[in-house]
RNA sequence: GCGCCCGUAGCUCAACCGGAUAGAGCACCGGCCUUCUAAGCCGGGGGUUGCAGGUUCGAGUCCUGCUGGGCGCGCCA
């Protein structure tokens, strides 16, 4: 439809160069915008305000001129000239019938796009370190990559789901460390927690569990943990020697036991949470692989073939400031060990090797310090930078009420995703994190989320999307049927304003998508079907839809019909459930 | 100090490569259930888009400066 009228105004440009009113030299891209007040009718053409600038002329005049050379169509009802110059369309509803035709023929594909060329999407998302259990701050990376994700695919693109498992680093023997002592502790011995290992009650439920399994075998007398250990006025140091020890008295074996039963358990509730959440992965890459397939030596050769490395004070740099990163960075520490951003290089480098177009790393906002030396990475090993997007999620800053929420994993005092969608439900708690804009920094009052169920937009949705399941219910138990045929060809009939702006925005969802895909802006869907369940209501409320004159009736069905199905597919989109009855 | 993100109605947020009179929800005021779900609808008030310049037919949107807030600046991960 956008495309005929598109057509339509080609020709009358070409007609006009034909008559040397616009010289031929002269190019257009005729687009067309919906309007945003619809007393300017459908879908509004500025390329008269385009051109009178190029050639010097008055725009109003130039758009009467193109006007009078446009051949009639029966998709308009009216074309008129307004404001500055902008030629505005009044559709004729016979517009939208080959449009609802499409969305109740695909279905559920309705909205799928075929891109002139679909790339293979690397999408990286999440990845929290596993130390902890997912909470309120990741559950928006989870929303938002999901969702990210789906729209992709939808726009017809190949998208691969990685979660990135920082299981290397020394974090993680901190947490071994934590679940270690928390072990001894309850066997007995009395232990002196450090303040700066991880506090939450999860580790010492990792630590019953180990000692249900394996029950004294980790087993050391305190005397023996922490004799002789440095003085603790250095935090970090007396970390590590007490790590250090660990390792000693348990040995290699049974200390990567206790590794292991933290990082698994922990792994595995993470999968869980997220599973939950609905939100699921292609591929959990490990850390660990990185070091095992000496990949972390390929990509540092990567880079130092690249000639941008140079060594001193014994480590070796990557100059990533010749690509505009404040400061170089170092990749192998002067004890030989390799940083974790090494393990990074690697890890993107490969992601390359692995065959993607396009790679997409969605990070917290607190970690968007790291992107400009990613890109440098990127720029360094001679990658296409175009093909690499790092997407910066803002913090959900947590409120109970007036108050501010802190969070901190080490401490414990943070509110679990879980927590979260136990409270406020899966289809809210998704709905609301991809509701707002990623880069928008966003207020999560966790006593509102709660006490506003019924008030969130998510049901606002849902409601209209029972209230058409609740009709077509009521037709069935009036032994009445909905016949699509009948309906489309009394499309006519649907000339009410309330249908009107139904058919409006239903004609939308498909450049919508392409919108928010091209602009990995999920909530784009979010607010669409926001307006779309409000022209809803409103015909609703206004009018009957099982009604005695059976054309309009089944006119009206068939509209409501495909209302229906446009909720679901955008609510499936942002991985909200779509119910029958409320 | 340097860098990134943000500043839109009382509150939370929209506004599609720059488009016409900046829109929703919540809150507030007034109406609507004998009709397919009132988790709904209809009407109303509410704005110098942080401030000052600049670019142009046109700026919430782009550029510069200022201001307020968030975050980051380790041979941690």
């Amino acid at each position: 439809m956008k495309k005929e009228l598109q057509q339509l105004i080609v020709n009358a440009l070409v007609e006009l160069q034909r008559h040397n009113v616009i010289p031929t030299d002269v190019t257009f891209a005729v687009q067309l915008e919906r309007c945003r007040n619809k007393q300017h009718g459908d879908l509004a053409c500025n390329i008269a305000l385009i051109l009178a600038k190029q050639l010097g002329r008055n725009p109003r005049e130039l758009a009467q001129q193109i006007v009078d050379h446009l051949s009639q169509s029966d998709l308009v009802n009216k074309i008129d000239i307004a404001g500055p110059g902008f030629i505005n369309f009044y559709l004729n509803v016979n517009a939208y019938q080959e449009i609802i035709q499409q969305i109740l023929t695909q279905a559920e594909n309705y909205g799928k796009q075929t891109p002139a060329k679909s790339l293979r999407i690397h999408l990286e998302f999440v990845s929290a370190n596993p130390t902890g259990p997912l909470h309120v701050g990741h559950g928006r990376g989870a929303a938002y990559g999901a969702a990210l994700a789906d729209l992709l695919t939808t726009a017809g693109h190949k998208v691969h789901k990685e979660y990135y498992v920082n299981d290397a680093g020394r974090q993680m023997h901190i947490l071994a460390l934590s679940v270690w002592l928390r072990y001894l502790a309850l066997t007995g011995e009395d232990i002196n927690f450090p303040s700066n290992a991880y506090q939450g009650d999860y580790v010492i439920d990792i630590a019953k569990q180990l000692l249900q399994s394996k029950e004294k075998a980790y087993h050391q007398s305190a005397d023996h943990v922490f004799n002789d250990l440095p003085e603790a006025d250095d935090e970090e140091k007396y970390m590590d020697a007490l790590i250090a020890r660990a390792k000693k008295l348990l040995g290699q074996d049974a200390y990567q036991e206790v590794f292991n039963a933290g990082l698994n358990s922990i792994l595995t509730d993470i999968r869980q949470d997220l599973a939950d959440f609905g939100v699921t992965f292609d591929e959990w890459f490990r850390e660990k692989n990185l070091h095992a397939a000496n990949l972390i030596e390929q990509g540092i050769a990567q880079l130092k073939a690249s000639k941008h490395t140079y060594e001193r004070d014994g480590a070796l740099w990557f100059r990533s400031t010749d690509f505009g990163d404040d400061k170089d960075r170092v990749l192998i520490r002067d004890n030989g060990q390799p940083t974790y951003f090494a393990a990074d290089v690697a890890y993107h480098w490969h992601k390359y090797e692995r065959g993607f177009d396009q790679i997409i790393d969605i990070l917290g906002a607190d970690h968007h310090g790291y992107a400009p030396r990613l890109k440098a990475v990127i720029k360094a090993l001679d990658k296409n930078p175009d093909d690499f997007d790092v997407l910066l999620v803002q913090f959900a800053v947590l409120y109970r009420g007036k108050e501010k929420v802190q969070m901190s994993t080490r401490s414990g005092s943070f509110v679990t995703l879980k927590t979260l969608y136990n409270e406020v439900g899966k289809d809210a708690a998704r709905f609301f994190y991809v509701m707002r804009k990623p880069d928008q920094h966003m207020d999560f009052d966790l006593e509102l989320a709660k006490s506003q169920t019924t008030d969130n937009p998510v049901y606002y949705i849902q409601y209209a999307h029972a209230r058409i399941c609740s009709v077509f219910r009521q037709l069935a138990e009036k032994q009445l049927t909905w016949d699509q045929n009948i309906g489309l060809a009394a499309f006519s009939r649907l000339d009410t304003e309330h249908e009107r702006d139904v058919l409006n925005t239903l004609s939308r969802y498909d450049d919508m998508i392409c919108t928010a895909a091209r602009n990995h802006d999920p909530h784009m869907i979010a607010h669409y079907l926001r307006e779309l369940a409000d022209n809803f209501h409103s015909y609703y409320n206004a009018h009957q839809f099982i009604i005695d004159d059976n054309e309009l009736c089944q006119a009206r069905l068939t509209l409501i019909a495909a209302c229906q199905q446009v909720i679901v597919n955008g609510l499936t989109l942002l991985g909200v459930s779509a119910p029958k009855a409320m």
